[in-house]
DNA sequence: ATCTTTGCAAAATGTTTGCATTGGT
DNA sequence: ACCAATGCAAACATTTTGCAAAGAT
């Protein structure tokens, strides 16, 4: 089976104004950062650094302060709204979550750094059954699959 | 004097002389830094950082320098020797490979950091049968279950 | 009017690098 | 004797924090 291509579908049901709303639900203001970041997110389906958010941010003539990035980020991921991902790079990185609780993980190549999107229903399943043993509750995974790509082959 | 914090034994099938082993045949010498390194990644099964590494080798009266630290933690990996891990927390975290390709994963509480390790079979089968798409060969994989343990909930 | 959000600069953190010295072979 | 390995300090990269100004409600 071939793990499906990923195609970075611009908000697929609207993931920007569910966060919008979300956000304001939990009482935070609507500021021209955080709304600027959101769309970045919003844009890309997959893994982006907070570096590369910036990036873009500026190059589209928005003058925003890395911090007001960060702080965004970090709010949208402690309300559940972006998955903080840990893959290897230097840099962390961050995705959009799927209100519907889909979600995929990432193929690293340790060579170029490319990330590569996948999803597995055998592999998901498998993850779920995992108690967590005794005392432990699990409330979200992440699996990162290192190797080469094949350009780096 | 050493207290068996869970079920994984001291060096099982002596991982350090094994390590020091490779690193010669690899034409490395024997110099006190990593051999001393070695030794505490050793006496510890389950993810270590840099700064606790350090810490211990310092407590033991070891004088050695940080940068010898990461480099040795670097070539071990390199070697396949160690396994890097990115856990989640600001810091990068280093085991001993067990030679026999044995390994297990990680729980992370969210709340205090603690890491408890994990085995299990069915999810291990399931992430080897994940054929990686078109072109990309997988070599490794990390899975992280994130949550919240006994003491936090 | 109030209180949040932002931008900037400075600080903190974790890791890497340059280089003279030590130490293994 | 040679060249790798080490320790130290400085450099580096990323992320966080303090604070005054701007913006939202």
């Amino acid at each position: 089976m071939r793990a499906r291509t990923h195609r970075h579908q611009r908000s697929p049901g609207g993931w920007a104004e569910h966060a919008l709303r979300r956000l304001e639900a939990a009482g935070f203001r609507r500021g021209g950062a955080r709304r600027a970041v959101i769309e970045v997110l919003d844009a890309e389906s997959c893994a982006v650094s907070a570096f590369e958010i910036d990036e873009r941010l500026r190059r589209h003539g928005q003058r925003i302060g890395r911090a007001s990035v960060y702080r965004a980020l970090d709010q949208l991921t402690e309300l559940g709204l972006v998955h903080k991902l840990d893959l290897g790079s230097e840099t962390a990185q961050y995705e959009r979550a799927d209100p519907g609780g889909d979600h995929h993980h990432h193929m690293v190549c340790d060579q170029c750094g490319k990330v590569v999107p996948f999803e597995d229903p055998a592999l998901e399943l498998a993850v779920t059954k995992v108690s967590g043993g005794p005392g432990f509750e699990v409330r979200d995974h992440e699996i990162v699959l290192h190797g080469a790509c094949e350009a780096c082959r």
